[in-house]
DNA sequence: GATTTTGTGCTACTTAGGTAGTTTTTAATG
DNA sequence: CATTAAAAACTACCTAAGTAGCACAAAATC
């Protein structure tokens, strides 16, 4: 019993951003969580066309997983989503029990949370107050699609990529954070492009100074420097 | 008290679609309908940087209301969303209060129903249940801005456009809907272009005969054959 | 009915981004 | 350690889409 609620404590701190959970009492908590079971899924396992997300829900306890979308005809990927800790999975799936085109691929290994969707059901059928705190997490997704969208449409590539690592850098340590080990195929896909053309501005971005690479992995060296060319941008055009 | 029922009947019936009010009894129906009043929108009323969509809930009744977003630098235009009977706005500020850096224009006369936000967070909270069917709501759009991002990414302006008049067209009237009256710009708009570039696409489709357009008009002639250049799309690439 | 505004059609030009191909570097594998 | 595979770096090329500019037609406004 002492053991059960230890983990129920550990649970409650990992997960302390996720929205579903947010300004939930120990009990609820308690009832919710026992809904769940730990399963682990080793780096880059791709859910391709799985009815897995079907028949069950997840929260991300650890690691990163990649929401993307391909076109049959060429091939082609973008990244909808970085999923991390508190993240969801699927919350189509979860609303109408409709298959959901799209695909996750995990680029680390991976802790989750499981629970079966009708268990999941049942119980916010019970707790439908709990709708709400979905309700704000989709929102904020929302928010972010509605942010790639005008981004697409309205910046050039070495924009968004600039955007991209400015937004990443973590403001106390300064390190690039969440996309540092990614290769540049990974980063273009975060920004709609092709690994080529994205490789082609992170070579000017390295004879600036702004940046560091290696193989999978990318340092900023001058974050001032690439806000300010971000303003140059801005004011140019 | 017989003249109030008919109102609520004719509300009933014109939002049949609409998310929020499916699976509701008449009761409940009632209790949620008697918080709003209606409201008109002359056609072209633009909304920019407003506090209305903060301290008020509109559901509309009837005509089109578009949601775009602006380029503040370029001053550029994409439109997220065309909303019509039955869609809300804004869904954000609902959530959290927020300021959403989006703006709305209506494109005919059009007829909402308002009411203040926080007697609908008061009936929300009395009636969570129905917090799933915003959930289911806010889903279809995240499913609709994820198309967005990769028809952008993955597709050309000339396919863009093909869908975009492909979709629109009723299947049982043979008629272009929704966007037959609209402007080659507001048409740019909405596939993320430029007047110029979809002038430039309407014209070829004019010589083969698929579309005919006159001013702020656009006819679709040929459907079979608009849908065969998209298949070509398809297999070409 | 004159004037202004707005939408359309068309030309010519520029360019960023996609594409293809090759070399080099780095890491993983047996 | 040799071999293989993957990522990165770089070159050369092409094209769709954006841009600017102008002429014309159709509405809207006065």
């Amino acid at each position: 019993m002492k053991g059960k609620n230890l983990v129920y404590q550990r649970y409650r701190r990992s997960l302390e951003n996720c929205s579903l959970l947010s300004e939930m009492d120990d009990p609820t908590f308690k009832s919710l969580i026992s809904l769940f079971y730990e399963e682990k899924w080793p780096k880059n396992t791709c859910f391709i066309d799985e009815n897995k997300f079907l028949c069950k829900f997840f929260i991300i306890l650890q690691g990163r997983v990649k929401m993307y979308q391909i076109d049959e005809i060429s091939t082609k990927e973008v990244t909808l989503f970085l999923l991390t800790k508190g993240d969801f999975m699927d919350l189509f799936c979860l609303l109408d029990g409709s298959r959901h085109k799209v695909y996750y691929q995990s680029l680390d290994d991976v802790r989750v949370l499981a629970a079966p969707m009708e268990n999941l059901h049942k119980w916010l059928q019970k707790n439908p107050e709990y709708y709400k705190n979905l309700l704000s997490y989709a929102g904020k997704q929302l928010r972010m699609l509605e942010d790639y969208v005008s981004d697409i449409t309205f910046t050039d590539i070495s924009t968004r990529l600039l955007k991209l690592l400015i937004t990443n850098v973590n403001k106390d340590s300064n390190n690039l954070e969440l996309i540092n080990d990614l290769s540049n195929k990974e980063i273009a896909f975060l920004i709609g492009s092709t690994r080529a053309v994205v490789n082609r501005h992170i070579q000017k971005l390295k004879k600036n100074g702004c940046v560091l690479t290696s193989r999978e992995n990318l340092q900023v060296m001058n974050l001032p420097l690439l806000i300010s060319l971000l303003e140059k941008k801005s004011t140019n055009s």
